[in-house]
RNA sequence: GGCCCGUUCGUCUAGGGGUUAGGACACCAGAUUUUCAUUCUGGUAACAGGGGUUCGAUUCCCCUACGGGCUACCA
């Protein structure tokens, strides 16, 4: 085992956790586990204006189906907190103030306007990229343009202002990526970022290296969408002087969207009528519900395997992994450079997989709620063997009621397609001596049925597999299911007889 | 537009200067199952293009194309 690592899942609660970031959160996940280390959850709420209410909770509702714990994190405290940023705002001015003191950072006082005027005089100019940098910020108000005693002034009055970072005017910054290896950029394609906001909060930026610091944090692994940043906060790195205890940084390949092009959203989740999120999400403004994999009847393990997948290979052709498994074989160095599309297409194969590895009983346990919400009384027996003869034929658990509602009641419609091929003389007078044939029958058991049954068929000269599925039409209203004796067997000669007789009745006696 | 990252079967991917370019999902076909599903067997299918370097490039380098990300007092 290497050295433990610090690693933390540092998700904004600005909405439902998503698929990327639940597999961001996996992989954080396996390396500490693999470790020995400490799995963090820090909650990145410097925006109060996108706060979404109940998103921190399903977050950690998400994760938790997923099998994940956290070892430090808002939900379960631990030293280095709190570990909600609005709940840190306090901690955040004095580095701000070290940065200034250092010559690091500045005090700006443009407004919206200012700042919107200054990048439409750059577009005109045919400035290919406007931005506030070493070159335009003598030209705004800010206090390395003003003279002192204004800047003092502003400051005393209680003028507005952000604190920007005064990023060197042409150096080369070197950023580490444990996937990537070395990305160079020159500051001159960077600009001076606001570090804190006009309204006493960080941005991203400062929060995330302040806090990654404070918490001792040994590995940054998130999403790309970070990569372009990253010279700025190593840069920050610099200026605080933490240079020593920078983290690694590892940026995963994004997940992009099923078909079509672009990053992986909501909407494709809606539009292609699936399950999206981990679990069910009712937004809160509209009351709207997407379906999640959990309500949806996938199992957890399932949907971890699939998404480590996404972007991690073990270098030799294993594809079941349970999380223990993933635990021990996950590495960084292993990930991917490029996207990954979302195609759920293989998730249904894996939970095939985990459904038919699963015990029967444990099966029949999960299905109760469908069998009751269908208004049927629950006998664990009856469905322990339901679910042996419909487990094969099921990609879903939550497929169960649907695909096997003729075990609990008598069918009232029959396939037509299959009652136009099958249900001709001499079918309808094979039927009715079969249940004279159930009725008197000694033993009930799938073999003396079957037995019955091909005796029945030869009696009259009938061969008893043109018979079948006329039998099977008669029992369940479909023309493919499980063994049908077996079936016949579970079903219990009540039923059997009661079916073939309402057949007949409905198909007609021929 | 600028900057950054990427590009192997439809999809997820392995591989790596000389390979019949491997696996899995999906798909198709055959076998088994009287049905359907399972299972088994087989099959279709890929190194984006152009230049180098090299005896030899899919693999290394460059360019182009394409895709993606970023470009806010959002994260």
């Amino acid at each position: 085992m290497s050295t433990p690592v610090r690693v933390r899942f540092a998700p904004s609660p600005t909405g439902p956790l998503h698929p990327g970031g639940v597999r961001t959160a996996l992989f954080n996940y396996l390396l500490a586990r693999q470790t020995g280390g400490t799995f963090i959850l820090r909650i990145e709420d410097t925006d109060q204006t996108r706060f979404v209410p109940g998103a921190e909770q399903f977050i950690i509702e998400s994760l938790e189906w997923c099998g994940m714990k956290f070892d430090e994190g808002v939900h379960v405290g631990g030293p280095h907190g709190p570990y909600r940023q609005s709940e840190r705002k306090a901690m955040y001015r004095q580095y701000a103030d070290q940065l200034i003191a250092a010559g690091h950072a500045y005090y700006a006082f443009d407004t919206e306007e200012e700042l919107e005027e200054m990048r439409e005089r750059l577009k005109k100019a045919n400035v290919a990229s406007p931005q506030y940098n070493s070159i335009t910020r003598v030209n705004m108000k800010n206090s390395l343009s003003l003279p002192a005693d204004e800047v003092q002034r502003r400051l005393d009055a209680g003028d507005p202002y952000v604190i920007r970072f005064k990023m060197p005017r042409n150096e080369e910054v070197r950023v580490k990526d444990i996937i990537r290896s070395w990305v160079v950029v020159n500051t001159s394609q960077l600009d001076d970022k606001v570090l804190f906001k006009s309204d006493g909060m960080p941005t991203y930026h400062l929060a995330n290296v302040v806090d990654d610091y404070l918490m001792k944090i040994t590995h940054v692994i998130r999403g790309e969408e970070w990569l372009p940043s990253t010279p700025l906060h190593v840069l920050l790195y610099q200026a605080f002087g933490w240079e020593a205890v920078m983290p690694q940084f590892a940026h995963l390949p994004l997940l992009l969207k099923p078909d079509g092009d672009g990053k992986l959203s909501k909407r494709d989740g809606d539009r292609l009528g699936l399950p999206f999120y981990a679990i069910n999400w009712t937004s809160p403004e509209t009351g709207e519900t997407t379906l999640g994999y959990r309500e949806s009847g996938y199992f957890p393990e399932a949907y971890v395997n699939f998404l480590a997948l996404l972007g991690w290979n073990p270098g030799d052709n294993r594809e079941i992994f349970s999380l223990e498994e993933l635990v021990q074989a996950f590495s960084l160095e292993r990930v991917n450079k490029h996207g990954a599309r979302y195609d759920f297409t293989k998730l249904n194969w894996f939970n095939q997989q985990y459904l038919r590895n699963r015990p029967h009983a444990e099966l029949a346990e999960m299905v109760v709620p469908q069998v009751l919400a269908a208004g049927h009384m629950v006998d664990m027996d009856f469905l322990t063997e339901a679910i042996r003869l419909m487990n094969e034929r099921m990609t879903l658990v939550g497929d169960f009621y649907k695909m096997s509602q003729y075990f609990f009641e008598a069918p009232t419609t029959y396939d037509e397609e299959v009652v136009a091929k099958r249900w001709k003389a001499p079918v309808p007078a094979f039927i009715e001596k079969l249940q004279a044939a159930f009725a008197g029958l000694n033993s009930w058991d799938a073999a003396s049925c079957e037995a019955i049954f091909n005796e029945t068929a030869t009696a009259m000269e009938l061969k008893p597999g043109q018979l079948m599925q006329a039998y099977r039409l008669a029992i369940s209203g479909q023309g493919a299911g499980p063994a049908i004796f077996e079936l016949t067997a579970l079903l219990g000669r009540d039923q059997i007889v009661a079916r073939l007789a309402a057949a007949l009745n409905t198909l007609g006696h021929g």
